[in-house]
DNA sequence: AGCACGCCGACT
DNA sequence: GTCGGCGTGCTC
């Protein structure tokens, strides 16, 4: 007799032992069971339940060994086999397990999560209600009470900390029942928000009694920040949940769940009309590209425009002669780009035809855009990395824009790149894909003189917009702060005028480190080799990277002198010393610490488009995609960390950057200026980018690539090692090392392959893990990839490595 | 990773 | 003679 299999890649395999698992599919589902869909299944010894999905079905006679699938979520599959290919690929590529590669494909918030519950079991015998331990108490007198079975998670909170031991014991015993359930995830998706409450007369009655400096300080922020999300306020104030609790409960703070923005509606968004008449370089560009796109070959394309050339001029043209094709299309910027601007321009173009992916939207409306697109309702998909993943069944043209941009390699498992991703979707399905940009990648440019993508150019820039003025200024001589001279004058010319100025600055929070003025040793995170910033705001000290905070009176860790200097500028800083030299002006700071609430970096970017601010400072954030007419002028005030930050892309980056942030001034009838402050101003990145000159740069920067061997001369793989001791994380990177070493000699000796030797990660602990890596380069071919998958499955089957993680990245797109 | 099985030492 | 340590192997 035949039986329904179904083979399963399932949530809680490692990559070790990463394979599609076989399940008898009950015959009660036997409808439900197709290729795509998400299963519950038991698995492992414990047989504990495990999220799954469908890859495929078949019969088979011999059923012994195989586990029943335990139940279907869904009414309808979540993927198809399109899907499971695609994270066959991505496993392939990226080192990830099935699943992994499936779930980066779907909309976060679709996810579900096997949580366990517990229930009352059989009575306690008298001896037992003797012997047991308060926390036993605790938990059966809490399951006895509650009508419906309680969820582990409310077990811990009762207990504190533990809960594991007691329930462990509890359930062996039978006196408790446990079931594994599959839960909606939320957290991820929706962000719970914070601010002060309304009534100002309550507030100021509550806080006339004493309170605990806790709540004040939260209090505090709050009154200066408005909205914040309950992440931030403990990262701010170093307060715990419990303290916001304590001032909800009180009334004092009201949370609500972010509402991101909704779909505006049809053409309502802007009153200009912003598409005028192609231009004769713009029509030559889209016709050509369109011949590509109609051939129903797989094709890459490049179209390098300088700034201000209208490259999206061209993209929605190409993606309306696709659509009147009646083919997909998928539209990609970088995150910071993505502004409901740019939301409300595609769908007065397109209207409903527009689906955004966006991380912004809430839980519900990301599913529903998704569904839309899977629907063939909407055939245009606009959003940032994971819109690769449109579920679309065949993609005639993908854009990516300013395709330079690191947002599009994703840092994460699974660690993919979407211009990758892009090639294999456009090869699949005979589409094309553009990738646009005036400051190409290397990779991108190098490919395109090599014929691998045809190349368009848009030389000149749109409208009577001109390049602007750019002045390097050597500010070594500096001392009172950090604007110097020439960008004093600048600014002064610039508020004389009542002209707007962009300011950029890359470091937030007020002084950078704190430095013992005995030993000179750098105060530094508990938990991270990083040093402690001070922020203003709060008064506090904060580490930027695991968000442990705390009092600024702090003591030399080293001699234990109490002599502590603060040094260095962040943007706070820099905001106290605008007001000093230009006693009146109006600085608007955006960074993470005053956009990182949902919309506060689209708000923020409204109120200085319409606001009464003659500064907008900022970190990177305000680099990119900004387009303000009236900005005439843009600050650097310092360039010189992008530069020297000993990242073989740092130059690349840097070019980009400045070429950028040039670019911002003067857009509109009147000329920029960009002041560029530095300790090197002979570096020629300086001149060619003020002068725009992108293949001047790429000409001298891909004779370093061919001479150093980096890509595009070869491929980069990053083996990143991580655990909790110092020592064993260092010697299984070495053990990496020697298993590489060893496995080149048999099959893969004619591997071209050169292996750096280990070293601490740029940032060698973070939040009490210590990272070592290990930089190997390689050409990334099949080969590659089946020795590199070879290497970490052996590496984690040694039980040496027990408690090691190790992850492969290739082509990381910083390497610090 | 997480769990059960099994083979050795310390204890009743 | 038994309980429990953790080394070893497997996950349908």
């Amino acid at each position: 007799m035949a039986h329904l299999i179904a083979r399963v890649a399932v949530e809680r395999a490692g990559y070790h032992f990463d394979k599609l698992y076989s399940y008898l599919v009950p015959s009660r589902f036997s409808e439900l069971a197709v290729p795509g869909a998400r299963v519950v299944v038991p698995f492992g010894k414990g047989n504990s339940k495990s999220v799954g999905i469908i890859f495929s079905v078949e019969d088979v006679s011999d059923i012994e060994k195989i586990k029943p699938i335990d139940s279907f979520p869904d009414r309808e599959p979540v993927a198809d086999e399109r899907t499971c290919k695609t994270a066959l690929w991505l496993k392939e590529h990226t080192f990830c397990t099935m699943f992994e590669g499936i779930k980066a494909q779907l909309p976060a918030g679709i996810n579900l999560k096997m949580i366990a519950e517990y229930r009352q079991g059989r009575a306690p015998t008298e001896e037992e209600k003797e012997s047991f331990s308060a926390e036993e108490r605790t938990v059966l007198f809490c399951l006895a009470n509650s009508p419906k079975p309680v969820p582990a998670s409310r077990i811990a909170e009762i207990l504190g900390e533990d809960g594991g031991g007691v329930t462990e014991g509890l359930c062996a015993r039978g006196l408790i029942e446990r079931t594994d359930i599959a839960s909606r995830t939320i957290g991820d998706v929706s962000v719970k928000l914070i601010s002060l409450t309304d009534d100002e007369d309550a507030l100021e009655a509550y806080f006339s009694s004493k309170r605990s400096p806790q709540q004040q300080r939260v209090a505090d922020l709050l009154k200066d920040v408005g909205t914040a999300s309950a992440k931030e306020v403990m990262y701010f104030t170093g307060v715990t949940a419990g303290v916001l609790k304590t001032l909800e409960k009180n009334r004092i703070i009201v949370t609500f769940e972010e509402e991101t923005y909704r779909r505006p509606a049809g053409a309502a968004a802007r009153g200009e009309t912003p598409f005028n008449e192609l231009t004769e370089r713009q029509k030559e560009a889209a016709d050509g590209l369109c011949e590509l796109c109609r051939s129903g070959q797989p094709a890459a394309a490049l179209l390098y425009g300088v700034t201000g050339s209208g490259k999206t001029r061209v993209y929605v043209e190409l993606i309306r002669r696709a659509l009147a094709e009646g083919k997909n299309s998928i539209m990609m910027v970088p995150e910071i780009a993505l502004t409901p601007q740019t939301a409300a321009m595609f769908y007065s173009e397109f209207g409903d035809n527009v689906a955004v992916i966006h991380s912004g939207l809430s839980m519900g409306e990301r599913t529903d855009e998704w569904k839309r697109i899977r629907r063939g309702e909407a055939k245009i998909a606009l959003g940032t990395r994971s819109a690769v993943f449109a579920p679309f069944d065949r993609v005639g043209l993908i854009i990516m824009d300013e395709e330079q941009d690191s947002a599009y390699k994703s840092d994460a498992n699974p660690r993919y790149h979407a211009r990758d991703v892009a090639k294999y979707l456009a090869v699949r399905d005979g589409g094309l894909l553009l990738l646009g940009s005036a400051t190409p990648s290397m990779e991108s440019y190098y490919a395109a003189e090599k014929g691998r993508y045809r190349l368009f150019t848009l030389p000149e820039r749109y409208g009577k917009a001109v390049l602007p003025k750019v002045s390097v200024c050597d500010v070594s001589g500096v001392t009172n702060g950090v604007i110097g001279d020439t960008l004093a004058k600048e600014i002064k010319e610039n508020l004389a005028r009542g002209e707007k100025t962009i300011l950029l600055h890359n470091r937030r929070g007020y002084n950078t480190f704190v430095v013992c003025e005995n030993c000179r040793t750098v105060y530094t995170c508990p938990n991270c080799s990083v040093s402690m910033t001070y922020h203003s705001a709060n008064g506090r000290l904060m580490c930027h990277y695991c968000g442990y905070t705390c009092s600024p009176d702090v003591k030399c860790r080293e001699c234990g002198s109490g002599e502590m200097r603060f040094s260095g500028y962040g943007t706070q800083r820099v905001e106290d010393e605008l007001g000093e030299k230009f006693p009146g002006i109006r600085v608007l700071r955006m960074d993470s610490d005053t956009a990182s609430c949902r919309n506060g970096h689209d708000r923020l970017l409204g109120e200085f488009e319409s606001g009464n601010y003659d500064i907008l400072l900022g970190t990177q954030m305000v680099a990119k995609g900004l387009n303000f007419p009236e900005v005439t002028l843009v600050g650097v005030i310092s360039a010189d960390q992008t530069l020297y930050c000993n990242d073989f892309r740092a130059y690349e980056r840097a070019f980009s950057l400045l070429t950028q942030v040039a670019g911002r001034s003067g857009r509109g009838g009147k000329k920029g200026r960009a002041v560029i402050q530095t300790f090197t101003p002979d570096n020629p990145v300086f001149e060619l980018s003020a002068a725009q000159d992108y293949t001047g740069f790429y000409r001298e920067e891909i004779v370093r690539r061919r001479l150093t061997t980096y890509p595009p001369f070869c491929d980069i793989c990053e083996v990143c090692v991580s655990g909790q001791q110092h020592n064993r994380v260092r010697d299984c990177t070495s053990a990496f090392f020697d298993l590489i070493a060893r496995g080149c000699e048999g099959e893969f000796a004619d591997m071209p392959i050169k292996v750096l030797n280990p070293s601490p990660a740029g940032i060698a602990k973070k939040g009490n893990r210590y990272f070592y890596r290990l930089i190997i380069k390689c050409r990334n071919d099949r080969q590659f990839r089946s020795f590199m998958a070879g290497a970490i499955k052996e590496f984690e089957l040694d039980r040496a490595n027990k408690g090691i993680t190790v992850s492969a990245d290739i082509n990381p797109s910083i390497i610090l």
